[in-house]
DNA sequence: GTGTGAACTTAGGAACCATCGT
DNA sequence: ACGATGGTTCCTAAGTTCACAC
């Protein structure tokens, strides 16, 4: 066959390769790599003519690590953090949308018109609405109705009319600690200035976490709160040595705190939980082209010490509290802006209908922005969601072409087409994301574009054993089998001189792999993979439910299909560190049931001994239970019964000792002592005599009526430990949110009469409304 | 192409809450 | 009536993607 004439010819072409290779970029120096990157452009244009996959030159992925941040910081200086439009955002096109005259009323209908007009390279579906504003906030009647799924769509760069909303709620003032509560440094407390006590207090707040036990976290940690220290002018003390800072104080303070808190009357918690309530409200809403519509996360993040997932470098750093001088409020041109805090301003008001951001503020850990967003269930939200599925949906139209396109191109001459093809195969098959590029003061994880030498092993003639990171630094570990082709190419990615620590697709990246994509299909990405292949498996999967059996029974069905999907995305959960307790329980009980089930047996036996010969199918199971485990099952069930008797007496003397009354002793419980004493030898006779007592008033009926209703129970209690087993790592949710198209789940609820509340919660339902109310019982992803 | 900023979706764990079995 | 338990919501970190400057 001509594939293993090509791949013989690629072999042996290696060498030559592996030569050019190290010549050019020596293996060893990350820096000295993007030297020849520069020429890069120009080799490959010639080399790629050759039809020599071999030839053309890695991207260079990690070039700009030196002088990337010399760039960093040069653009940046410009920004004056003056009040003019100066962020790199706002001097491009798209800025004069957020064009600022800080006065709201400057020119409001032009500018509105000009921000939407201006981006200069698309075609701006805007029809100079001459905004009828009525005032927004007074029209309650027709909000509730609007559906936006029924109404026109407006899908072009602005995203909105009008937008009034209240602001951002921003999180208490810091309170000092009761004077007795101090940090100890060496064996002494130290005084310690507000700002560093509050620092402190983060940390001693999660002393008994896993982060706090992290040496990344607790350098940190250690790091900043001496910088702070300092800069309010140290405490007196000179703390150097994060080993000698005594926590144990101010934690046990927290702790008392947390207990108070438990303990507050149901009326206490109630009356805080309104007071709470009273001062969201004016946050939780906003209104958008004059209609109500939820707000997200109104709520400026509290500071606090970083929580970063994995092992990532900043773990543990300080998250400064957000001022309102650091935030940005959007909003529309023609509304009040809300009060800032007393005794503050905002740090900017932006008027830019192209984003639907309400607020943002700078977040110092990796320097990126926060945003306040509308909530899920906003139709601004709705309609984007509905966009990604239809997207996806359309990807089943291109999807032949594709993988047939793909499977071609892994035989390409040209190692970049390769390694495309090789890569979208990845992500078409198993799900993988696209993988961009991340930093060194990130947590070292990977996807797809991103893989490293060492993230898969190969073993001929076709297996391919993933394991790596992924997002969340979740594993990824897969052993499978792939398309011949694939495992050639991927051998071919890893052969010399990579090695540990190099990029396997070192030609192409997100960015490439997504341009690739748009040939195909208008807004194919990577990431609609995710989504098309999601779906398309969760509508498979329903497709095999037969619509038979109880409501419940095509729920648990409907969850096996959903986990399916979940398995595919990888979304997996920790299991609950009491996980192997519950387990052993239900498995406790199950070896109960059966014991029962023997023992009722046996009775039947006692009573109609000749029934064995009758039936020895029905009698066989008897003989399973050994006499140990019997005995075993003995013990625990008395010694169940004598604690439940010991911990009553316990719950009952608490009370009697607060209305101070007597106590009760063992005596006042000797009647039920008594009776389990009495059980207790009963078993042991039985255990003796091999057969159990049988009362006067059985019936062979009566207890083959027992033995069935035990019998549904284990298989009750056996499916449910299936589950909890089955379910224990795999996240349903992450898939049922964001990857299975909501109507898939509408249609199963139409169609097998299994209302729709025991498939999304009350949040699911409000942010797929859309679906609810549109598709059918016939609808097909 | 590379690098970066910006804006958006996706994600798991903690906190909170309701329900269930005893 | 009560704690354990599991489900739901909240929180915010961690991804992807796109536009733009170079």
């Amino acid at each position: 066959m001509s594939s293993s004439e090509e791949d013989d010819i690629v072999l042996s072409r290696i060498p030559k390769k592996r030569h050019i290779i190290s010549e050019m970029t020596p293996p060893t120096s990350i820096d000295e790599d993007d030297i020849p990157l520069k020429n890069s452009g120009k080799r490959k244009n010639t080399i790629a003519e050759d039809d020599d996959y071999e030839e053309d030159v890695p991207l260079v992925k990690k070039a700009k690590k030196a002088n990337g941040s010399a760039l960093k910081k040069v653009k940046k200086e410009p920004k004056t953090p003056k009040k003019t439009p100066t962020t790199p955002k706002a001097t491009t096109t798209k800025a004069k949308a957020a064009d600022k005259k800080t006065t709201p009323k400057a020119t409001p209908k032009k500018e509105t018109k000009s921000v939407s007009a201006t981006p200069k390279s698309r075609k701006v579906a805007i029809k100079e609405e001459s905004v009828k504003q009525e005032t927004p906030m007074s029209s309650q009647e027709d909000e509730e109705k609007y559906k936006w799924w029924e109404a026109q769509d407006l899908d072009g760069e602005q995203k909105w009319e009008s937008l009034e909303h209240n602001g951002v709620m921003f999180p208490p003032e810091y309170e000092p600690l009761p004077s007795h509560v101090k940090l100890y440094y060496d064996g002494k407390p130290v005084n310690l200035p507000l700002q560093a006590e509050e620092v402190a207090g983060f940390y001693a707040a999660m002393l008994e976490t896993d982060h706090a036990k992290n040496p990344v976290f607790q350098k940190n940690f250690f790091d900043d709160f001496c910088q702070v220290l300092k800069e309010c002018g140290g405490c007196g003390v000179d703390i150097n040595d994060f080993t000698k800072m005594d926590f144990s104080k101010m934690y046990a303070h927290f702790e008392k705190l947390r207990e108070e808190k438990k303990l507050m009357s149901r009326e206490e918690k109630k009356q805080i939980k309104l007071e709470k309530e009273r001062l969201e409200e004016p946050y939780k809403t906003c209104y958008l082209n004059g209609r109500k519509e939820l707000v997200g996360n109104f709520r400026i993040e509290p500071p606090g010490l970083f929580r970063g997932r994995g092992a990532h470098p900043k773990t543990g750093k300080l998250k400064r509290r957000v001022k309102p001088e650091d935030v940005t409020l959007n909003l529309g041109r023609d509304v009040k802006v809300p009060e800032p805090p007393a005794g503050h301003k905002w740090g900017e008001i932006r008027h830019d209908n192209t984003v639907t951001w309400l607020a943002m503020w700078k977040e110092n850990i990796a320097d990126s922005f926060k945003y306040v967003r509308f909530a899920a269930s906003s139709s601004v939200k709705g309609q984007s969601d509905f966009k990604k599925f239809e997207t996806a949906r359309n990807l089943r139209n291109h999807i032949d072409a594709i993988r047939k396109d793909y499977t071609e191109m892994l035989r390409s001459e040209k190692m970049q087409d390769r390694q495309m093809a090789t890569a979208t195969y990845l992500i078409d098959v198993f799900a993988l994301r696209a993988g961009g590029e991340k930093g060194e003061d990130e947590a070292d994880t990977v996807g797809c574009c991103s893989l490293r030498f060492e993230h898969i092993t190969l073993k001929p003639p076709n297996k391919v054993i993933f394991d790596f990171l992924g997002k969340d630094s979740i594993r990824f570990y897969q052993e499978v089998e792939v398309d011949k082709q694939v495992f050639k190419n991927l051998r071919i990615f890893k052969k010399e001189p990579k090695q540990p620590g190099d990029d396997l697709f070192d030609r192409i990246n997100p960015s490439i792999l997504n341009k690739h994509f748009q040939n195909y299909m208008k807004g194919l990405t990577a990431k609609v993979f995710r989504t098309y292949n999601a779906s398309k498996t969760m509508q498979d999967q329903l497709d095999l439910i037969p619509n038979e059996g109880t409501i419940a029974e095509k729920v648990v069905k409907f969850n096996a299909a959903n986990r399916t999907v979940a398995i595919l995305c990888n979304h997996q959960r920790s299991v609950s560190k009491n996980h192997g307790t519950s387990v052993q329980k239900i498995s406790d009980k199950l070896k109960e049931y059966m014991w029962q089930k023997i023992r009722l047996k046996r009775m039947i036996l006692v009573l109609e001994p000749k029934l064995r010969k009758k039936d020895p199918a029905y009698f066989e199971e008897i003989d399973d239970l050994v006499k140990e485990d019997e005995e075993h099952i003995h013990h625990t069930i008395i010694n169940r019964q004598r604690e439940q008797v010991m911990k009553k007496l316990q719950r009952d003397n608490e009370k009697l000792k607060l209305e101070k009354k007597p106590l009760l002793t063992e005596k006042d419980v000797k009647d039920k002592l008594d009776k389990i004493d009495e059980l207790e030898k009963e078993y042991r006779q039985e255990l003796k005599k091999g057969k159990p007592e049988v009362k006067s008033n059985m019936t062979v009926e009566k207890l083959k009526q027992q033995v069935e209703t035990i019998e549904a129970r284990y298989v009750t209690t056996s499916l449910q430990l299936k589950d909890k087993e089955d379910n224990s790592e795999v996240s349903l949710g992450t898939s049922k949110m964001n990857y299975i198209d909501p109507r898939l789940t509408v249609m199963f609820s139409k169609k097998y009469g299994v209302p729709i509340e025991k498939l999304f919660t009350k949040t699911l339902r409000d942010k797929f409304k859309w679906a609810i109310e549109s598709a059918d019982e016939n609808w097909r992803f």
